[in-house]
DNA sequence: CGATGACTTGAACGCCATCAATCGCTGTGG
DNA sequence: CCACAGCGATTGATGGCGTTCAAGTCATCG
């Protein structure tokens, strides 16, 4: 979307990589650039001063990122792997946004569906079970990265865990615990094939 | 803020009141109207098909809520107490953004604070402990309803929980955990007073 | 091969939930 | 005016889910 906008408008975006577990943003920082995924992950986490981390969502391609409001970055925001990402000033944006009101709309669009992510995240936060929330993500990814229908998940179980509220140990526990029921199949630890999307949802007791 | 938009720009609002207990709106009803607390409070939650229940925020006078991107709301919200909100047309407002920049980029605006809270909230809900949450909820209501400095809390200590991800009996023996230290001072239950804000921002763990 | 890092699995612990009893306030009726 | 029902809140006892601690497994790479 952000590609299409910077192409529809006349703003000038730049292509930007980023090796494996670099930093793109910190929290804090002058939010002075957005991006979007090209190729590769992104995580963007909020850390407390005791290093417990929670990670806010992940980007994967086609996703925008870094968008703020304030002048400031509110999360941290990492290349899980190899990651290439456009780039563009957010001036330059604001500049185009104050000439044309459905550039606005569409920044107030993405961000309500940002919004809407957030809100569904924190009802499984605040109140699922371990099982209904590695279920959610499981169906999450399976929806926005099933190429060929084997999941290749980019990020760690420790990830995973940080953007459950959960440990690794008890992901580890609840993705063993869906293999025995026969929902997944295990190519390896991170290339995995949902078998019954109907056994996950399940399990993912659904809301909304 | 709403209500200066209304003013200036020319919407027309109407004012509703509602009797403690009851729904403004419910989840995946039309989103027709956009509201603004006058006097009272309201609470906006989502529910699992077995009851459990998040609270996604409490609305306090002045605060904006129902404001949706898609055509359905996507909480339900409940007076918590005999309630006065201003009411607007969605479709008048999206006439006036229309033609107006200025206008949707107050939406923005208010949509990206809204983000910058929720955000706030994940990082609570996944990895503050319960000490944590109840000392966070206090300073965000001490911050929000102080006045003159005694806290007249309108929600129960089911609505905090729900909020916080917690039981209500959690809250209860934490806030008495802090009464106890000499944070606290209740003249009931719902009337408190905090003697202690550093002891409190202590107890709840700096973010951001 | 041996080392390293990611993941899995097992065992024990602890925080918060659950279950249950009691307190305290408010309103209602005898 | 007091009895008492009813609701919300507090407090205590117990239990369970997820964490913590600790091996053990597996894959990749020097």
């Amino acid at each position: 979307m952000l590609r299409k906008l910077v192409s529809q408008a006349k703003i000038s975006s730049a292509e930007c990589g980023y090796r494996k577990g670099n930093e793109i943003f910190g929290q804090a920082e002058p939010a002075d650039y957005i991006y979007q995924v090209i190729e590769g992950a992104v995580r963007s986490h909020k850390l407390l001063s005791d290093g417990r981390r929670q990670i806010g969502a992940f980007h994967l391609p086609r996703d925008i990122f870094g968008l703020e409001n304030g002048d400031f970055h509110r999360f941290t925001a990492e290349a899980i792997i190899d990651t290439i990402t456009c780039v563009v000033k957010r001036q330059s944006l604001e500049r185009v946004a104050r000439a044309d009101p459905a550039m606005v709309r569409s920044l107030l669009t993405m961000t309500t569906d940002n919004l809407q992510q957030v809100e569904k995240h924190i009802l499984l936060l605040g109140r699922k079970t371990s099982q209904e929330r590695v279920a959610a993500f499981l169906l999450e990814m399976h929806g926005r990265l099933a190429a060929a229908d084997v999941m290749a998940l980019p990020m760690s179980r420790r990830d995973i865990a940080d953007y459950l509220g959960l440990t690794l140990e008890t992901v580890s526990r609840m993705l063993s615990e869906f293999h025995r029921k026969g929902y997944l199949r295990f190519l390896n630890a991170r290339q995995i094939v949902v078998l019954s999307v109907a056994g996950l949802a399940e399990q993912a007791e659904l809301d909304l």
